[in-house]
DNA sequence: CCGAGACTATCGATCGATCGATCGAACGTC
DNA sequence: GACGTTCGATCGATCGATCGATAGTCTCGG
């Protein structure tokens, strides 16, 4: 078979939970749209709150190994910062659904199931405190609220899931470079453009998410 | 009695479909919330759908008319455009609830009860539009992409509601400031701090959103 | 000032539909 | 015949919504 249908139920899944929301989503509609009756269902999945959970840690497990992969040869915090931003657009342009359900659906969960999603994207987060405090103590950033700053751009980057469509105008490649502008300019960091590993990020993205673009 | 049935209904509904989303409350969640059986909440709603649809169009609309009377008297698109960052950004710290249903629960609307929604929403951005391309047109504001970058700068400011604490460090008059900054710095404008009408759109954030801060 | 009728607010009980999940049986492949 | 897949049938629970009944409140002719 082309693809298995543990990878037809995840699809499924991530399309249906992005689109409808957890609970928005019925067993049946996940079996449906995995082309399977909902009892094989349960063949793939513990519950449907596990099937979410597991969506979840792997999604940001990989975000997090790309964004190391992606800033681990980066000369300073400018160039770190801004190759997290590209990467993370890129990662938001190309997997909107997955990420949407990341970002959407995080308090359905149970605790006991929360708690690994909730550290994974801490840990994720601190690739972006610990770049931006860095350029701060550099002296090439300037921000009086690092923390709340970290945040602000966090949801802006994150936002592009929301709308970007790959057949509007702007090419994948220019808007990861338009968004690592606008956040080195909220930084205070008037950065000549270019400086971030913007074909080093395409290479994780496509690696890591599939070809695409 | 102090708050009428009908409030309650309504306040709890945004509370609920804040926390747990409008498919994951129930009738009867609705119920205990409100203080009332499951068949009195019909006495002050029609369908479920429709109270989620009136919550939405009434807070659009509060902060569609407080966004143009915040910007009316304002002398050019910097400052006109400060204030509409620090307004929204105010809006969504004082009532997070509600702006989250708003934003997270469009697309559980039926066409027919989306569409006056959505409009609202388009109303509201044309403001935000408006205020850059004539920043963008009068040579204060410098951006390569400004729909892209509109929708950067609303992403960035709804994500506000997403973890703002009255209880954190940040005072409401501090983050509408900061993000105000933020949001020129990204569109190139090194403004003053100040160039906005804080004071008033604290005024009309409490007149219209009950008083709080 | 009375009381019949209308209206508002509230409820317990219950409707049919759908929910998430499980069962035992049948399939195909080695 | 053992194992990995798949299914139809079905479970008890819960869903959104409706029903008729019961109080309270208001209005207004006599």
């Amino acid at each position: 078979m082309a693809v298995s249908s543990r990878e037809r139920v995840r699809a499924a899944a991530v399309k249906l939970f992005a689109t409808k929301g957890f609970h928005g989503t019925g067993i049946r509609d996940l079996a449906q749209e995995a082309e399977l009756s909902s009892a094989s269902l349960y063949h793939y999945m513990g519950t449907k709150e596990d099937l979410l959970a597991e969506i979840m840690r792997t999604a940001l497990n990989r975000l997090l190994h790309a964004a190391r992969e992606a800033t681990a040869a980066s000369p300073g915090p400018v160039h770190r910062l801004r190759t997290l931003v590209a990467l993370h657009v890129l990662a938001h342009a190309v997997g909107p659904a997955e990420t949407r359900v990341v970002d959407n659906e995080v308090d359905v969960l149970s605790p006991a199931a929360r708690e690994p999603v909730v550290a994974l994207r801490d840990a994720y987060e601190r690739l972006w405190a610990a770049a931006i405090d860095d350029g701060v103590a550099a002296g090439v950033f300037h921000t009086e609220h690092p923390a709340v700053t970290r945040l602000a751009l966090l949801e802006m980057c994150s936002g592009v899931a929301r709308w970007y469509s790959p057949r509007g105008p702007l090419a994948l490649d220019q808007l990861a470079e338009h968004y690592a502008e606008l956040a080195s300019r909220a930084l205070g960091c008037a950065s000549p453009p270019g400086v971030h590993d913007l074909g080093r990020c395409r290479e994780i993205v496509a690696k890591e998410w599939g070809m695409s673009g």
